[in-house]
DNA sequence: TATAATTTAATTGTACTAAATCAAATCGGA
DNA sequence: TCCGATTTGATTTAGTACAATTAAATTATA
């Protein structure tokens, strides 16, 4: 009598993994929201602190987000006075976006966010290590295909 | 100089997490189109396999997902012919959902499913049962805060 | 038994998320 | 060079997500 095990929630590898994701990342909510940040916003900046321009071909990329999500988001961005937004002068098909002074005085106020939600993981350091090996395989096996 | 080590995209736990959780749902879409049913509407048709009737109350309690998401996504379920909706007769504030006949034809349907998916994870037996119960560590600290 | 507190869904508003399509610019081969 | 294929973003459409609020029903307490 086993034809529908496989389809029982608690047989899921995908549900946990989504549930989680949205938990933890609801977790960041309070945070964020003092630096007028979604969570989606919040990882688009942490690759403009560190790349300080890109285009949204590269940056969908890194985020594993295509246009239909970033162009409203770096607009939103713009607005909020984080970054500027033009075109490639080689390519005019290239949007680029460039972190502006106010998004790059914006991590100061971040910096505190890691500390603050690596209180809240209640996962042994081993545990974080194995989780972030295991994700990252299966993020490079989907990147392949 | 490691003042924004942390704030790196590659020092995070939860961006891999997060990007895991999209690309494994984007995954389900093309198997999931053939019986007209999203990944949310996909587990909440998984519940109402095992327990025939639920309150939206009790379903979002085991899905992770407040009464926001499930008033519409269990009235297009309605829609589609997969359940009924129905107050209590106990208590008028809670709502029923109940599994339809053709809610429990599409069980036969979905069966396949999981054994399409299982081929693309490209993930171990030890580091499935590793992800499972690490992510389960971290919903169940969730839950109980 | 009033009534205050609690429980439960629904609604509202904002913001992702992604498939599908469109349009413009560039590139590459004949 | 010319033209078809490709690349790249933008737009459109549909469906989540979730905080905040509202409304209705129930429960607990004075």
């Amino acid at each position: 009598m086993k034809k529908y095990e496989a389809l029982k929630l608690e047989n899921q590898l995908c549900f946990p993994l989504y549930a989680a994701s949205r938990e933890i990342v609801k977790r960041y909510y309070p945070y964020l929201k003092a630096l007028d940040l979604t969570y989606t916003q919040y990882i688009a900046m942490m690759v403009l602190w560190e790349e300080k321009s890109i285009s949204v071909k590269e940056l969908g990329k890194k985020l594993f987000l295509d246009s239909g999500t970033l162009t409203p988001l770096l607009k939103s961005l713009e607005k909020k006075g984080y970054l500027t937004r033009r075109r490639s002068e080689e390519d005019e098909r290239v949007l680029i976006a460039e972190i502006s002074a106010e998004g790059t005085a914006l991590r100061d106020r971040a910096a505190a966010v890691p500390d603050k939600m690596a209180g809240c993981m209640s996962l042994s350091a081993e545990e974080a290590d194995s989780l972030y090996r295991i994700l990252y395989k299966l993020l490079d096996a989907e990147k392949r295909e």
